[in-house]
DNA sequence: TTTGAAAGTGCGCGGAC
DNA sequence: GTCCGCGCACTTTCAAA
């Protein structure tokens, strides 16, 4: 399941991370190594799961999403059957961004990304028809201060 | 500054956040249009920064990064040079994935990666030498149910 | 605004080293 | 393993409808 992954590869991933249109050339040269090592290399660290999948990130306020909320969700059902159904609202739901299990006093945190506070409230009243949740708070963003997906892999 | 986007456009934006590394070809059978327009209307969008960056979503847990915090941030200080501080404080540190400031009690969430608890404690120390905050609260992921960039273009 | 075609570029794979 | 080179597919441009 683990992959080794040396100094070339994460020299790799970076360039990766920080444009994906790059040519195999350029990135070859930048990480100092020509196009067929990097392009076997690439095509494994593919195979394996370390690169997913490749896409362009949108503007979210050009495109009318001028609402993001943060929720913090706390529970009082713990079962099995409980949470595959939480789980399946949240997958099926796409204003979900983020989705995460948590441990200590919250159960669950969401990133919620919407037009405006209606179209909020219209995902906080389906999910709760769902499932049944203990206690709710939202976090609403006022401004957005920083957001990427890059992992700082220098490190 | 803002951009008329119409239905054509929105379809294209769709199969570019599903997979970027499509061929033009492709997406313009995908949205039901040819190439040469296809390709003008992203270069309009890119241009207008709807489209942002092309990149690769790399799997954190095969890359050693096995713990994911949300930081709670509340502060005493709001003067514009303490904000600035804490800005620069934010972008400067990668393993910093987003950062919001909010509306209400809490004043910033943040969301930080990093490989284990102790490399979380030694952001934590930084952050709070170099800036003043009042009370932090840090939310430990214990699973990443959901992680997505795109957005939800069809509504 | 779309169509089609033409030129340039990069990919993906074969070899040899 | 890395480097080199070829065929093919792709992108990008520019006419013309």
């Amino acid at each position: 399941m683990s992959v080794r992954i040396d100094a070339l590869d994460r020299k790799i991933l970076v360039e990766l991370q920080r444009d994906a249109s790059q040519s195999l050339d350029v990135i070859a040269g930048n990480v100092g190594s020509s196009k067929t090592p990097v392009w076997n290399r690439i095509r494994k660290l593919r195979e394996a799961g370390v690169i997913g999948k490749q896409t362009v990130i949108l503007d979210a306020e050009s495109l009318g999403f001028e609402a993001c909320f943060f929720v913090l969700i706390r529970t009082s059902e713990h079962e099995a059957d409980w949470q595959g159904a939480f789980l399946k609202a949240l997958q099926d739901r796409p204003e979900v961004q983020e989705a995460h299990r948590l441990a200590g006093d919250i159960d669950y945190i969401l990133k919620v990304r919407v037009k405006n506070a209606r179209a909020y409230d219209a995902f906080y009243q389906a999910l709760i028809s769902e499932v049944r949740v203990h206690n709710v708070t939202a976090l609403l963003s006022m401004e957005e201060i920083k957001s990427t997906t890059d992992l700082p892999l220098e490190g």
